[in-house]
RNA sequence: GGUCCCAUCGUCUAGCGGUUAGGACGCCGGCCUCUCACGUCGGUAACAGGGGUUCGAAUCCCCUUGGGACCA
């Protein structure tokens, strides 16, 4: 019984994007459920394009998204001599040979080739060569099989055939001494006992041509499973002019991790008609079986919808630290303790997509500084009897010692009894008076929240400017 | 150009020979209602095309078309 062994590899190029993600999501999903391991292992060889900063990007978002690897992370760069050590294998049993062919004959040679319509594969012409030539300098090629067929077992795309002779004597060692990346990747899941190689299906194509090196090392062959791509809504590889595609730049837009590994998830795998799923459910529902062969569009507004959900339904002092951060970077200061901030967020989480979005909601708890547009005032307060009702309503509530939902409310019923209005002719002015706008949750909840000082002080401002619109423009209303 | 992969509502998908082709997002409408939402009820919308195999194909096979990947 052998254990599963999953890794996750990516290149330090650039931030984590999305497919990446998912790709170390799936990867992360299959060890877990086998009670395996997860491992991490940067591919940083491209020292041209790898950075420190990129490292840390993806460490950051993988952290974010509590996607925990039990070994590593391995940094290519400091396995060079492994790799090398494998690629003198190779030579010494003669499954590769040393090639003296300069770029420049290689790439007249690919020329020749096509346009006398054949392939542009290498022409072997150093496969064939007797005798060495030890000054000069050389790349290694792997010496392909020349009949036969090499079959990908794929765990999502099946059984998928390919014909040696169509594959090319692949260079694994570069003129210049660096390994190339089909011969890094082999020689590393091999050594670290990767039992499933779990990855993007652009690298279904060179999976036989892997296949072949690891026979040729006398390496355990690893099960392979290629996830379909994601793509944006023109059905093009997702890139940055299809919005946000950074797993980093989520968090900063206020989405909720376990959102982003919900949505992730779905897209491409399944469950039934299950959409929404704890961490632990999937751990336990995840099966590659269920993942379709075929690519998906990414589609923002149903990410939307899945942090929404998560948003509504994660308890009010939990969101109350999540939204902590985007308070602060708005400027704001806490007008209350983390039970005061919990209570708000509780009346605006299930009005919110983001977190971003729950602050801008929230902003009128959150200073003081509101600005009421006096067509509002003219539209609300300017009408038969709301004045002198806002009045008694303040003079009622300015006499409440206990202050909360309920007596917030009595006061209002009172107040509408005494001047058989409806609830709809007052809870929009005071509305206005103490948000500056016409939507905000329930008001007797935002009256809650704000707080009796700042309720009558913000209904006393509205009231003073009413008036003085209400003398200076007599005529504005009917 | 060669090789390989893919194809169910606009999108994510269920379906693994017999279903009124199901769910979700979005969109549209009703209800609820102090505004906006939430919620709830209902509606819109799909098997790419053509051949086979079969009593019977969304489902199996082939071709076409269209996307995508790799070689680069």
């Amino acid at each position: 019984m052998s254990t599963v062994r999953t890794r996750f590899a990516p290149s330090p190029t650039g931030y984590l994007h999305l497919g990446g993600a998912r790709t170390a999501l799936f990867n992360y999903l299959f060890a877990r459920h086998h009670g395996g391991q997860f491992v991490l292992r940067i591919e940083d060889t491209d020292r041209e394009r790898s950075t420190p900063e990129s490292i840390q990007a993806i460490l950051d978002a993988m952290l974010w998204l509590k996607l925990e690897w039990d070994e590593g992370p391995y940094y290519q760069s400091e396995r060079l001599a492994l790799y090398l050590e494998h690629a003198e294998r190779l030579l010494a049993s003669g499954h590769a040979y040393r090639c003296y062919c300069s770029q420049e004959e290689l790439e007249a040679k690919r020329e020749q080739a096509l346009k006398a319509g054949r392939k542009p594969m290498y022409d072997r012409t150093c496969r064939q060569r007797t005798v060495e030539h030890p000054n000069q300098p050389y790349a290694v090629r792997f010496k392909a099989p020349l009949e036969g067929v090499t079959i990908v077992e794929d765990l999502v795309k099946g059984h998928v055939v390919f014909e040696n002779s169509e594959l090319d004597d692949l260079i694994i060692v570069r003129s210049d001494g660096s390994p190339t990346y089909n011969l890094c990747v082999v020689v590393d899941d091999a050594l670290m006992r990767i039992s499933h190689v779990i990855r993007g299906d652009d690298h279904l194509a060179n999976t036989p041509k892997q296949i072949l090196i690891y026979r040729a090392l006398d390496y355990p062959l690893p099960a392979f499973a290629h996830l379909p791509q994601i793509l944006g809504p023109d059905r093009t590889r997702l890139s940055k002019r299809h919005g946000a595609t950074s797993v980093l730049a989520y968090r900063d837009m206020g989405y909720l991790p376990d959102a982003l590994v919900n949505y992730l998830a779905r897209l491409g795998w399944s469950h039934g008609d299950q959409e929404i799923f704890t961490r632990q459910e999937l751990i336990e529902k995840f099966s590659l079986e269920h993942v379709g062969k075929s690519a998906g569009v990414y589609n923002a507004e149903k990410l939307e919808w899945v942090n929404f959900h998560y948003m509504k339904s994660t308890p009010s002092h939990e969101l109350a630290l999540a939204v902590k951060p985007f308070i602060a970077a708005k400027g704001y200061n806490l007008p209350g303790d983390e039970a005061w901030l919990a209570k708000m967020v509780a009346t605006l989480q299930e009005r919110a997509k983001t977190l971003v979005e729950l602050v801008e909601l929230g902003r009128f708890y959150l200073t003081d500084a509101i600005e009421i547009p006096p067509e509002l005032i003219r539209k609300h307060f300017l009408k038969p009897d709301v004045i002198p009702a806002l009045e008694r309503l303040r003079e009622l509530l300015a006499a409440e010692e206990n202050w909360c939902g309920e007596t917030i409310q009595a006061a209002f019923e009172r107040v509408l009894n005494e001047f058989g209005l409806g609830l709809g002719k007052i809870a929009q002015p005071v509305r206005v008076a103490v948000t500056g706008g016409t939507v905000s949750p329930g008001i007797f909840e935002v009256l809650d929240v704000l707080g009796k000082a700042q309720t009558l002080n913000r209904l006393d401002r509205a009231l003073t400017l009413a008036k003085q619109l209400g003398s200076s423009g007599a005529s504005a209303t009917t």
